[in-house]
DNA sequence: TATATTAAACCGACCGGTCGGTATAATTTT
DNA sequence: AAAATTATACCGACCGGTCGGTTTAATATA
């Protein structure tokens, strides 16, 4: 049996971390719920993260990776943009149904945003991704034709923000 | 000087509450600030409240009557339906535009809801009652031929929804 | 003086983070 | 290749500080 290296075991700690974090929150989860989750010891926790927050942080990456994943790497160049739009709202709503616990993080690291600047600046770097995503797809659209004319970046920050608005109201009933 | 009444000291300690929350979010929040922000005394806050919980919840009441007053007591029934919505739109920008903070109060009231169930009837409570407002815009928009026929409930859904997104979106960025 | 209200000292459960130490793996020396 | 040394991974008892809530003392009111 092979060594796990320290990869695997940051992601054995980042698993149990989401879990307890989804179903805590944040400020509610104890170091210790983590320490039982993972089945490893405080030392270790410490080992691998400097701190409570520093976890928390990478969680975002994780989380990213976790949700969006068949998102970034769909190949979608020879599609329309509107297709790609359509495409892009099912995925979000298949995602609702099988992990709603990945919208259910996504709103604590907003409320955290508010209150924090790491997680805010991190949060930030999440979204203009996103955001670049939906402008790619605007332009698209307006270079072939299918969309009107219209600010790019204002476009792209309204389908944001109708996503959003959707997944607000997934998670909140 | 005349002593103040109860509910006059039930308002002073609500508003500091607000001011911390808001500011800090609920967690990081301490009793001992809020004593500190309304210049009462621990005792005073306990005397009205019986728990931060409780406390947090009653301030959920003060936030919607702080944040929705004009909304609802504004008499629009000789307006078109969409003129309400238009109008409804605008006072959403005036308000963030002159108490972002309430909308910030707000994603906080969201994230806690997932987390306590006490907290999630009473936000419950408050989306229904706007849901409600707009179910009756639509059944208006309807009845006076301005919108196509469609499904009451969904539309005021969407058109909540919507809102939430562009709050979202204003307070993040 | 009795009662109601406010002020402030205090309690104890809780929690993030530390630290001394052990076990295990990698590397060097003989 | 065995022994010695160093480096890394891991453990869990413990500590310092925090904070919600209580209790007791002080003060105002009737």
């Amino acid at each position: 049996m092979k060594k796990s290296s320290q990869i695997d075991r940051k992601n054995q700690i980042l698993e149990a971390a989401f879990k307890v974090f989804v179903d805590k929150g944040y400020s509610k989860t104890t170091m210790d719920d983590i320490v039982e989750v993972s089945g490893l010891s405080k030392g270790a926790l410490y080992h691998y993260y400097k701190s409570k927050k520093d976890l928390f942080l990478s969680l975002i990456d994780h989380w990213e990776v976790y949700t969006f994943n068949n998102f970034y790497k769909k190949d979608s160049s020879d599609r329309k943009a509107s297709d790609i739009l359509r495409i892009f709202g099912q995925n979000v709503l298949r995602t609702l149904n099988k992990k709603k616990y990945a919208y259910v993080a996504e709103i604590e690291f907003w409320s955290l945003s508010n209150y924090d600047k790491d997680i805010k600046d991190r949060s930030q770097r999440l979204y203009d991704k996103l955001l670049n995503l939906f402008e790619k797809v605007v332009k698209k659209g307006i270079k072939q034709g299918e969309f009107k004319e219209l600010d790019i970046r204002n476009t792209a920050m309204i389908i944001l923000a109708v996503f959003q608005g959707v997944n607000w109201f997934a998670v909140f009933n």
